[in-house]
DNA sequence: CTCATGACTAGCT
DNA sequence: TAGCTAGCCATGA
């Protein structure tokens, strides 16, 4: 059985198990934006699919943690629950938030990956 | 079918 | 940086 980097999704996998693939893909200690995602499954401008599949995985291993809003921001109203878990997550891996938002990198500086490198 | 909702975005002030 | 707006799309009432 091959197994596939998940760079080049599989056109032949549903759109949900691309988008899964793509939060897969994300490496501990750091983050993606949810439309960031959605572009790599294939799926422009599909960033709220992606919440919806997100909060229907949740609790199965999916990194959610790592998936942030476009502006770096943690989805999730400030002073959540859902919010202070993605936060204690994020700090356990290294990822630098102040306020609830991560330090955006300059997209210049990544363009090879589109993730964002808190670093 | 229409309407409301939401772990969303991009653009403009 | 913060608000506000319009656009977006899958779901469910």
């Amino acid at each position: 059985m091959l197994t596939r980097m998940p760079n080049q999704p599989a056109p032949e996998l549903s759109a949900a198990d691309r988008i899964l693939a793509a939060i897969r893909a994300v490496p501990r200690g750091q983050v993606a934006g949810y439309g960031v995602i959605a572009r790599r499954a294939g799926l422009p401008g599909r960033a709220r699919l992606v919440a919806r599949l997100l909060a229907e995985h949740s609790g199965t291993g999916l990194p959610w943690h790592r998936i942030l809003r476009s502006d770096g921001r943690i989805a999730f109203p400030p002073g959540s629950e859902g919010f202070l878990e993605q936060t204690q997550r994020l700090g356990a891996e290294g990822v630098d938030l102040r306020n609830g938002r991560v330090q955006i990198p300059r997209v210049e500086d990544s363009l090879d990956t589109e993730i964002w490198r808190p670093d």
